[in-house]
DNA sequence: GCGACAG
DNA sequence: ATCTTGTCGC
């Protein structure tokens, strides 16, 4: 018995899930706060953290959250912490936050308790930031929530405020020839909103950066440059790689009866090497269920459009395999600053 | 009915 | 987000 499925929200769930963006939204500051942002090679800045939530199969509410730290600038994994999660809310665009950051706060608070040397300076985030339907994406909502600096960045353009996928955006897009190009993503409203980044010389389609909180979008753009060894910046890549690889270790393959050792939820490892295994503090057993929003399910039809997109994962799959094994890992590599 | 639709 | 093999290119 899966726990059912989630449903669309009622329009009145989408009344407070507005009104809460809108509360945090005050608390959100969308300007440089840290010293190392003011230096021009970023000295100073040593961990940048990256979080994803990767799928089951046909599941609509099993998932695996995982947070990662990386070390900059040699871009190593310095920590991870990967987790299934039972995801209470459907995907309705304009509202990611709510079926994700729930579980990715969560994520930063064990590292809070268990590893505070370990907290990034700046989180990288699979979605936008203030390039959203209100101003408020999830990069926004998970850096009011745990207050640490957090940046946007999507792999399709929301369009929002005016913004379209159209001809002229292709054409801009066209335009921009070297990794690190980009150009501003400017809304009816006369703000920027976010930049087009070519993240990657041989990368057709850009990055959508976007700041999500205590950043500025020039030091965010920067920044994700900065992190990218392909197209997708290396703290979200490895986020994905190890989400989905700890899927496929805990389910195995869906068809095939011999992986059916499913360990259930405790079998989760946190991260630190003790081989004293800590198991699950206490907090995963009871959700508050005044989660208050929460429901209704939904699925996209992928689109038959760009095949351009393949293309750059191709590129990366050809080299990634330098460091896309992770046997039983032990978490991190490095020894605590 | 048609188009849009971060992950 | 997820489903998947081969294929082309350096």
């Amino acid at each position: 018995m899966a726990h059912k499925a989630a449903q669309w929200p009622s329009e009145e769930t989408l009344l407070l899930w507005k009104r809460e963006q809108a509360r945090l939204k005050a608390r959100m500051v969308d300007r440089d706060t840290e010293a190392w942002q003011r230096d021009p090679t970023f000295s100073g800045l040593q961990r940048v953290g990256g979080v994803d939530v990767s799928f089951v199969n046909g599941d609509s509410d099993r998932a695996c959250a995982s947070l990662v730290v990386l070390s900059y600038p040699e871009l190593k994994v310095v920590y991870e912490d990967s987790h299934m999660v039972h995801l209470k809310a459907p995907y309705v665009s304009g509202f990611l936050a709510f079926r994700e950051v729930p579980f990715l706060v969560e994520l930063v608070q064990r590292l809070q308790e268990k590893e505070p040397g370990f907290m990034p300076q700046v989180l990288l985030v699979d979605g936008n930031g203030v390039l959203h339907q209100r101003g408020f994406g999830v990069a926004c909502h998970l850096g009011v929530l745990t207050d640490l600096p957090c940046v946007g960045v999507a792999k399709k353009l929301l369009q929002v405020d005016g913004l379209e996928n159209n001809s002229l955006h292709k054409e801009k897009i066209m335009l921009l020839q070297a990794g690190g190009d980009t150009f501003p993503l400017m809304g009816n409203s006369g703000t920027v909103l976010g930049m087009a980044l070519k993240s990657h010389e041989h990368s057709t389609n850009p990055l959508y950066v976007s700041v999500g909180h205590r950043v500025s979008l020039e030091v965010a753009v920067r920044l994700t440059h900065h992190c990218c060894r392909f197209r997708i910046p290396e703290p979200i890549r490895q986020a994905d790689i190890r989400s989905r690889d700890y899927i496929r270790r805990t389910l195995g393959h869906p068809g095939s009866p011999a992986q059916r050792q499913e360990r259930s939820q405790k079998e989760q490892r946190p991260k630190v090497c003790p081989k004293d295994g800590p198991g699950a503090p206490a907090d995963q057993g009871r959700p508050p269920e005044d989660y208050g929003r929460d429901s209704s399910t939904d699925l996209k039809d992928p689109q038959p459009g760009f095949q351009e997109q393949q293309k750059d994962q191709q590129l990366e799959r050809t080299e990634h395999h330098e460091d896309s094994d992770l046997p039983p890992p032990p978490t991190w590599v490095q020894s605590p600053p």
